[in-house]
DNA sequence: GGCTGATTGAAACGCCCGTTTGAATGACGA
DNA sequence: TCGTCATTCAAACGGGCGTTTCAATCAGCC
């Protein structure tokens, strides 16, 4: 594997990425894609096989890519309060879903739930299901009475409305008009959302004015 | 147009429905539409012109039906209770997009959201616009002193839980084993719902228990 | 019966799809 | 310089797509 030949496998993997998260798995072309990486049709045969190798190819270039840019919120000490440790989850969760979407990685992603492909489970086991799981743990660690399926279900509603804001777009932009919850907003939404899932949880937040919510992360 | 011309359109009608709402409005083919409605391949654009003039009638006769099956909640007093009110709406809304998977009109419309074909602004204007007015409404009525674009994400909250477990039911399969979150699941989720939204806006559910909630309407 | 107009049927049209072929290219070591 | 081997290229293959054509059908009416 040369250096030549593995630009030519990088740039179908990036073409691949952004068409596919366009277009979709059925609706994207191998020759759209090898159109946009300035390749030969016959070099995904080549490269990868054929189309859904690419496409499976193409996700985990997407996962590594995102989780390059989007590290895991771990790093919070284990003390700190459960504002600031739910805050970091939500406001990782959101720029994941609404920052990235200006590049291709988040929107692939995106797509796959919303419209299973070929690697629907790949996506969930190694994406989604940590996500959910320390959401649950770290609510478990705050109100151990709750019995698990309760635990559960404050853990889906919180990525429900995470998730929300990146599956809806299309419809929000024709509500509210285009652009209307983009990356700008992830301050503003991931502070009301913490804000009312605390409340909720029957704890009060730091910060309980109704106003527009001030951060105090660095 | 004779009774027999008329058949021949619904027969299409609901194949197409069907076939939308499983395969998208690319993925699936005119072929395989006319082949479950019994019918040739020409009727279509005999009867409709094109296929994407079929998505759309097929859109607009997933709207009537369902909404005969799903009335909006507008029956009940002004004077009730606000937690009787959302958890009206809730329900309906949980119901239109669970109860409803089983047969295809609910997975048609929610798969035009996930999706976006050609008829999106018809089915966001005429099916979420109102869904979310009414909410804001409610919102504001009890809580007047949050301003609208507050109030706006407080409705969008609750509109993102109830999406989810409709979008996301291909991830939550993987997560958690088929069917864990169908119809059956409706009163649970709902309650569950309406329940930490009360509490998030401040307001004190009227059934406070943490077991399962009790339904009181007819 | 014969005419009329709406509806259906089988077959074909042109197009684009994913994939494959086999020759041309070009860098590199013997 | 030559042979080798990975890589690229233009072209074609078979198949499925949406759409169109035009003849066959059938009910209703003179």
């Amino acid at each position: 594997m040369t250096t030549a030949s593995a630009t030519t496998r990088v740039r179908l993997l990036e073409a691949a990425g952004e068409t596919f998260a366009d277009e979709g798995f059925a609706g994207a072309t191998v020759r759209s894609i090898c159109a946009r990486a300035d390749a030969n049709v016959a070099a995904v045969h080549y490269h990868f096989g054929d189309k859904e190798s690419l496409y499976r190819e193409a996700i985990d270039y997407a996962f590594a890519r995102l989780h390059e840019r989007f590290p895991r919120p771990a790093a919070l000490p284990q003390g700190a309060s459960l504002e600031r440790q739910l805050r970091a989850h939500v406001e990782a969760l959101l720029a994941r879903l609404l920052v990235s979407s200006d590049s291709w990685h988040g929107r692939l992603l995106a797509r796959e739930m919303a419209d299973p492909g070929p690697a629907l489970p790949q996506v969930v086991e190694r994406y989604m299901r940590p996500q959910v799981e320390a959401l649950e743990q770290l609510i478990g660690g705050v109100r151990p009475e709750l019995d698990p399926a309760a635990r559960r279900l404050h853990a889906l509603g919180l990525v429900a409305q995470c998730v929300f804001f990146r599956h809806a777009r299309p419809v929000l932009d024709v509500l509210y008009g285009p652009s209307s919850f983009g990356a700008a907003e992830v301050p503003r939404l991931s502070g009301h959302i913490v804000e009312t899932f605390l409340t909720g949880l029957g704890l009060a937040p730091a910060a309980p004015a109704s106003g527009s919510p001030e951060q105090e992360s660095p």
